[in-house]
Order: C-alpha cells, then sequence, then structure tokens
DNA sequence: CGGTATCCTTGGTGATACTG
DNA sequence: CAGTATCACCAAGGATACCG
C-alpha cells in the first residue's frame, strides 16, 4: 500500500482522461489532425497536380521527417479513410498515396491554414522579436 | 575522432534541417500552429462570449492539459502575437488571456478544422472500423 | 523501392513544492 | 489565483540496420 498513491492517482487521471475523450470525441480526432506530419503530408498531397504520390517522393517532399513516422502517418490516415495506398507489383515495387474525397476536404482546410502562416508570418515574426526584445531588456 | 560518425551526421543532419527550416519558414510556423494545445487553447478561447479567460478557466476547459503545458503554449501564442496577457492587480492577481485581431483570424480556420472533425467523425469512424476489421480477418 | 524491427534520445507529462 | 522550478517517468520520435 505503499507506493499507490502516485501509480493510483495516474490511473485516475487517466480514466478520467479517458472519459473526457469518450464525451469529446471530436478533441480526439481534433488533436489527431492537428498532429505535426498529418498536416504536412496532406498539404503535400493536396498541393500535388496529380494528387498521387509516392512513398520516397513525399519522403523527399518532406524533409524532416523519418521514414517510421512517415509510414505510421500515412497508415493512420489510410485507416481513417483519408488517404488511399495503392500498390503496383512491378520489379521495383511502387506505391502511390492518394488523397480520398475525404482527405480532400481536410486538404483545403488545411491548406487555408497553410496559406495563413504564409500571409501572416511576417507578423508573427515581428511580434517575436519585439516579445524577445523587451524581454532582453527586462533582463 | 572516432566517435564522429554519428554525432557528425547528427549535427549534419541538424544543419540540413536547419538551413530548410529557413528556407521555408512556413513549415516552421505550420508546425508549431498545428500543435495539439495551441488548437485546443485558440480553439477554447474563440468559443469564448467575452473572448476573454483566465488562467484557471482554461485549464479547467482543456482537462488533459498540465500547467507546464498551459503556461508553455500560452506563452509561445503570446510571443507570436495571438494572444494578449492582461494582468489585473487585484488581491488574488486576475490574469486574462484573449486572441488578438491576428489570433482570431487563426482562431477562425481553427474552428472550420473543428467542424470539419465534427461533420466528419462518423466518417472516419466507419473507415476506422472497416480497416481493424479488415486488418483483423487478414491477421 | 518500400517498408519493418530495433535501439536510444528527446521531450511531453504529472506531481510536488514554493513565490508573489 | 497564477504562476515558476524541479524531479521522475514514460511514450513519441529519430537513427540505424535489415528484409521483401
Amino acid at each position: 500500500m505503499a507506493t499507490r498513491t502516485a501509480a493510483d492517482r495516474r490511473e485516475a487521471a487517466r480514466a478520467a482522461y479517458d472519459a473526457f475523450v469518450k464525451d469529446c470525441p471530436t478533441s480526439q480526432l481534433l488533436a489527431r489532425i492537428s498532429d505535426k506530419w498529418v498536416g504536412l503530408i496532406v498539404s503535400a498531397l493536396g498541393q500535388s497536380e496529380t494528387g498521387s504520390m509516392r512513398y520516397s517522393d513525399l519522403g523527399r517532399k518532406i524533409p524532416g521527417v523519418s521514414q517510421k513516422m512517415l509510414t505510421q502517418t500515412l497508415r493512420s490516415l489510410e485507416r481513417d479513410g483519408l488517404v488511399t495506398r495503392t500498390v503496383t507489383p512491378s520489379v521495383p515495387v511502387r506505391v502511390d498515396y492518394r488523397l480520398t474525397e475525404l482527405g480532400a476536404s481536410l486538404g483545403d482546410l488545411l491548406s487555408s491554414v497553410k496559406l495563413w502562416a504564409e500571409r501572416h508570418f511576417d507578423e508573427v515574426s515581428a511580434h517575436r522579436d519585439a516579445y524577445d526584445e523587451s524581454a532582453t531588456a527586462a533582463a
């Protein structure tokens, strides 16, 4: 009974969190599509003219991503019905990923967000500089 | 010079990544606003009728968040000029957070994303079930 | 080419305690 | 009330190596 406090509270917290997620599944989904790699991948796929990209193309288009995260994210997107995975059993295997209708509709939104980032980047930078400067002055 | 391989490659990779970020700062900003807590906080702030929420209100509104992450995220949002932090020096100190114009414009977009999540949650769930079922059948 | 499996580091998270 | 600081923990993430 000695070491119960921490573990017990953890379990309780976890349970409470799960209960919340159950009550508000939207947050769960929102958190998922708010994922860094999801945004970048869906965005990349959405920008493709053909709407289709190969695995290695994605890896090259998104410099910071590891195979692990790429595969993992692609898998979850496929599972959620946002992308389709098409395997062409040629000699060097070819795998194409494409947004579904559902994925494309999300892609439009994320493109808006990306556009917002592009449009307001300067503004954000200016705020950052001002903030950092005043922080430096204060210190 | 013996242990140079790993560290060196890490450094090179980091440098390459930084160079990319420099060339494409949008990705950086996109990744930042794609953060889980950013989405939830901006969303919460955007949903508030007065547009203003206290620190503890946010903590209560977003069940999974720790003080650490809440403060940290709020700080970066303030730094980026997306929220304002107003301190009222009453006896129990009162701190209100409010979206700026800039933050509100992002909030609208994120609300759209949230709305998308609400509208398409069932669809995503159905896809998930189908995917899991076929995976189970295959195993 | 397109992964999977493995190891290891980073960093998010929670708990706790203390300040203004 | 609104933080700040620290510690311990664990899972996500990244690098590497190997397989189909």
